[in-house]
DNA sequence: AACTGTAAACTTTTT
DNA sequence: GTTTACAGTT
């Protein structure tokens, strides 16, 4: 919704002025669910609640920015302001809470948030020391299943008590050596956050006093969105006042994957019992035949309440489906609808593509790159993913928290300093009867222990540089100018030694990681700018606190978070990451089975649902023009394979144009065999690995030959389009090959 | 201890 | 097709 529409429809009305008292807002896709919740938050405030006794809570950083934006535009024509109001996000209000309140629950309250990474080498560690195989418990995998706990507020003590048999029982003991390891590193992972937040609010009566005492207004976005964890914070916060508004649309519940608990919003009503409904159904986003095809498409899922959806714009223009021969000619075709599009005096910031996984951005940001048309990957954490910035986090991370040593082990030996696995083990040794953190064990280390003098200086060196970082961190001189954190950056990008690992001249690729490390020191320069505005009136103390906010926001950033609005370039990302956006063009890639609705979702009808509420949120996002593709053929994983076309298209048909471009043929043989036709029994070939061998046998098949060669080796059998054989000549021989004996 | 090369696994989606 | 993990080499 415009931000500048004033008028609101009766339903809008009626959200905006319903203050007191439990509400849920049921709004359909485009009708103006953001338009209401900033006009409420203005509404309270200009009644006289203090904005500091709100909290608004959304899913992304990028939600939440938008929110402030339009709340502060609202209140500065009736001369209010908005200071001290909080919105957040979910992860982010609760790191706030617990660095409040965290030495009550979990001993600390300066931890360090661990990202996907740092919970797999945790987790691996944890099963380590569990005495279980490790080829039968993948730590992504033991990772998941905690995660599916913890979403549902199930500590580690609850599910000790639950697990009966052997698969749970073994998940509690490496649940429980996991949370160990996060407890003695002064760690938390991402779902920690909630669970150890909604943990302080129902065990600790003065901590949630004071929270529920100063939240007099609580309001929640994508309630759909919410799981069982979340639901308990701020239930908590909003049990006394029962001023809680929720937003949602169960048509639009995406992450029940990520525990997601839609019955969060399907009893609200049971819930809080005195609690009111407002439906917004009417749209004012997408033209007539955009809602047609989304209607026609969702009405398919049968766990779902029927409900009339309806535009107050016109017809417009008909969704169109282009069946394409491949993944090139389907980002070819997107492409030149996008340039077709641009002619027409459409910006291209205007213009989104989504798919279903990232891996099918590639294609298409080749095409976008070769034709020269501007794009933007919403991908906000691909950059804080990088080898050398996750390096040069890690030095700043144990500066901020020494006991980290999950980030200790990243980087002891990076650049290289002589500390090897062996030193390192006997490091963790010490470390573990000493019952330290290993930097802390770093200037223990003697020669009876085991250690090299190369490697005791090495390390007494390390701890040396940390022990003057810390000193000058802390002072508060360093903080009288303007860019203290960058500086604090950069020494350490620098005197790590990062800088000259990557300076020297190896390849093109150590020059953008130099560029990349630049990169980050600017980005904490930024962030440093952006801090002191919002916090004009705290005095921060020292560089070390500012450090600690900067990597705390570094943690919680989302894909979501990279789209910028002001940019002159079309947006790619994946379906979940454009929700709550919108867009005049919509180009929908790969409405395939399989890829939409993905593989995973085929066999189970409530995971099918997701899937078409995916695509669902996909084509509502669309203002005016809907584009579907789907490829005949598509290589994934370097396999070139034939598809079946999504039955979402099927059940869409009628209401969107069909259209057919295809300019290369599709139904080629799945295999090419020519060059392996000359291959045959009696041949001699050489392989990579196995060296010169003789053909014993060939079995053709239309995909995949088998061949048996006797090579020096022994005999193996192999699929001769994979095997990369060569023919060689008897005449090769000559040239130094000794040839294989029969 | 550090570097190099090859096999295996990998892909949903994210704070 | 890409990344990671391990094994083998210097």
């Amino acid at each position: 919704m415009d931000a500048k529409t004033s008028e609101l429809t009766e339903a809008q009305h009626q959200a905006v002025d319903h203050t007191n008292g439990p509400l849920l807002v049921l709004a359909g896709p485009g009708s103006g669910k953001t338009t209401v919740v900033t006009q409420r938050i203005a509404n309270l405030i200009q009644g006289g609640v203090l904005p500091w006794q709100i909290l608004a809570l959304t899913f992304t950083n990028k939600a939440a920015q938008e929110m402030r934006d339009r709340v502060y535009h609202l209140l500065e024509k009736s001369g209010c302001h908005s200071k001290g109001l909080t919105v957040s996000t979910f992860h982010a209000f609760c790191a706030r809470i617990l660095r409040d309140w965290g030495d009550r629950v979990i001993g600390t309250t300066s931890f360090t948030i661990y990202d996907t990474a740092d919970q797999r080498s945790a987790m691996k560690s944890a099963i380590k020391t569990c005495d279980l195989d490790s080829s039968n418990w993948r730590p992504a995998s033991v990772l998941a299943a905690i995660s599916t706990a913890k979403n549902k507020l199930i500590d580690v003590d609850t599910f000790e008590q639950e697990a009966t048999d052997f698969y749970g029982k073994s998940i509690a003991k490496m649940y429980r050596a996991y949370d160990n390891i996060l407890r003695e590193n002064d760690a938390v992972d991402f779902d920690d956050l909630l669970l150890h937040t909604a943990r302080l609010l129902e065990n600790d009566i003065e901590a949630r006093q004071s929270l529920e005492d100063r939240y007099q207004y609580v309001m929640i976005d994508e309630y759909q969105d919410t799981n069982h964890t979340q639901f308990v914070i701020a239930n908590k916060i909003a049990s006394n006042h029962r001023n809680i508004c929720v937003v949602g649309d169960p048509d639009q519940s995406i992450y029940a994957w990520r525990g997601a608990d839609i019955s969060n919003i399907l009893d609200f009503e049971e819930h809080y019992g005195e609690g009111t409904v407002i439906p917004l159904g009417r749209n004012f986003r997408s033209t007539g035949k955009i809602v047609e095809a989304a209607a026609a498409l969702i009405k398919n899922n049968v766990q779902r309440k029927d409900k009339k959806l309806h535009t107050e714009l016109d017809d417009g223009h008909k969704p169109k489906v282009d069946t394409v021969a491949s993944e090139h000619e389907e980002a070819h075709a997107i492409v030149e609808e996008v340039k077709r599009l641009r002619e027409d005096g459409l910006p291209l910031k205007e213009m989104a593509v989504l798919y279903r996984i990232n891996a099918l951005s590639r294609v298409l940001e080749d095409a976008f790159r070769d034709e020269g048309v501007p794009y933007v990957v919403a991908r906000g954490t691909a950059f804080y993913e990088r080898k050398e910035i996750k390096q040069a986090i890690s030095y700043l991370r144990l500066l901020v928290n020494p006991k980290d040593n999950v980030a200790f082990i990243r980087i002891i030996n990076t650049p290289t300093r002589g500390i090897g696995g062996t030193s390192i083990a006997r490091l963790e040794q010490l470390a573990y009867t000493k019952g330290l953190a290993l930097l802390e064990t770093t200037t223990m280390v003697t020669k009876d222990q085991g250690f090299t003098t190369r490697a005791i200086n090495a390390l007494k060196k390390f701890s040396e540089t940390y022990r003057q970082w810390l000193v000058d961190g802390r002072s508060e001189e360093s903080l009288t100018a303007a860019g203290s954190l960058a500086d604090l950056v950069e020494r350490v990008v620098r005197e790590s030694g990062l800088e000259e690992l990557y300076s020297k001249t190896s390849g093109e690729e150590d020059i953008d990681r130099l560029q990349n490390l630049e990169e980050l020191v600017s980005a904490a320069s930024e962030f440093e700018q952006r801090y002191d505005a919002e916090h004009e009136n705290e005095k921060t103390s020292t560089p070390l606190s500012l450090l600690f906010a900067f990597l705390e926001n570094v943690a919680l950033v989302s894909d979501a978070d990279a789209i910028d609005p002001e940019n002159g370039a079309v947006t790619l990302m994946t379906l979940h990451a454009s929700k709550g956006l919108e867009f005049d063009f919509v180009a929908i890639a790969g409405l395939e089975d399989g890829l939409l609705p993905h593989e995973r979702s085929l066999y189970e009808e409530s995971q099918m649902e997701e899937e078409r509420r995916l695509c669902y949120v996909g084509i509502t996002r669309a203002r005016k023009h809907l584009m579907l593709t789907t490829a005949r053929r598509r290589t994934q994983r370097g396999i070139s394979n034939r598809t079946i076309e999504s039955r979402f298209i099927r059940e869409m048909t009628g209401v969107m144009t069909q259209q057919k471009t295809e300019t290369e043929p599709w139904d080629i043989p799945d295999v090419i065999p020519e060059v392996t036709n000359d291959i045959t029994v009696g041949s001699m070939v050489r392989h990579k690995r196995f060296g010169v061998g003789k053909v014993q046998r060939v079995i053709r098949r239309p995909r995949g030959s088998t061949v048996t060669i006797h090579f020096q080796g022994g005999v193996k059998h192999l699929v001769l389009e994979y095997a990369n054989l060569e023919l060689v000549r008897s005449s090769d021989y000559s040239a130094g090959n000794s040839p294989p004996e029969f």
